[in-house]
RNA sequence: UCUUUUGUCUAAGC
């Protein structure tokens, strides 16, 4: 059963929404975790309305299928319908609060975001860097800067958020400085230095960064590659696109 | 490594 659930996570993650019904269908067994996983993968496909059919029809709902509503309706931009679920559902968790701040940030209502975030019982750090990175999205930086001081734990996308937001701003030398003073980083925090150098026509050094990460990913490779083709210097681009590990 | 929430690039679409 676990492995017929994630094949059909798999189809849906894939775009093969009829597989995954046929799947679906075919299933000797079903559990919750069947019923989320379809709910989920209809989101992703954009098919709401089966969505909501296989919500309504589901034999009973758990924490992760009223999350999964919440989600996938602000995502679709039913801010109310996530809203209606949240209120009516029992046992919100900390990952329910934190899908409502995600949606309202998603739909450019951060005031709402930040409203909800003040009146959570209990707050992880993806609370905290979903504020932040709502706040930078408006260009509040300051206040961004104020929530990354309070908050009581740190981990590298509060970092990341941060750089992102100094380099919106064009504060290029805060943000290498906050690079330089992230205690861990990761393959994004490095591509995102990088392109801030990029957009800042600074190529040599987001080459230089680019040579020095440890581990580089498909978006490390397309950044430098536009980095290249920003600057005019195609004959790198097209050598590092010839040299990249799995080209797409 | 069965299903839900946060940070980076591009492409497509609008």
């Amino acid at each position: 059963l676990r492995s017929l659930n994630s094949k059909l996570s798999d189809y849906m993650k894939n775009g093969l929404v009829e597989e995954a019904q046929d799947l679906f269908d075919r299933m000797p067994q079903r559990s919750i975790v069947t019923w989320n996983a379809m709910i989920r993968g209809y989101f992703q496909n954009g098919i709401l309305d089966k969505a909501r059919y296989m919500y309504r029809e589901m034999p009973f709902r758990d924490i992760f299928s009223y999350n999964t509503m919440i989600s996938g309706l602000m995502q679709c931009g039913d801010v109310k319908g996530a809203q209606e679920v949240f209120e009516l559902m029992e046992g919100r968790d900390v990952v329910s609060w934190n899908s409502m701040i995600s949606g309202y940030v998603n739909n450019g209502m951060v005031d709402e975001a930040v409203r909800l975030f003040h009146g959570m019982p209990v707050k992880d750090v993806v609370s905290w860097n979903l504020v932040m990175a709502g706040l930078v999205k408006i260009n509040e930086l300051s206040l961004a800067e104020n929530f990354f001081g309070e908050m009581p734990a740190r981990d590298v996308a509060s970092w990341t958020i941060m750089l992102k937001g100094f380099l919106s701003a064009g504060r290029i030398v805060d943000a290498r400085e906050c690079f330089d003073d992230m205690p861990e980083k990761d393959v994004q925090a490095w591509n995102t230095m990088m392109v801030g150098y990029i957009e800042n026509r600074c190529v040599e050094i987001a080459e230089g960064l680019f040579h020095k990460m440890p581990e580089r990913d498909l978006s490390s490779w397309n950044e430098i590659i536009n980095g290249f083709v920003s600057v005019g210097r195609i004959t790198d681009a097209m050598r590092s696109y010839s040299q990249m590990p799995q080209r797409s």
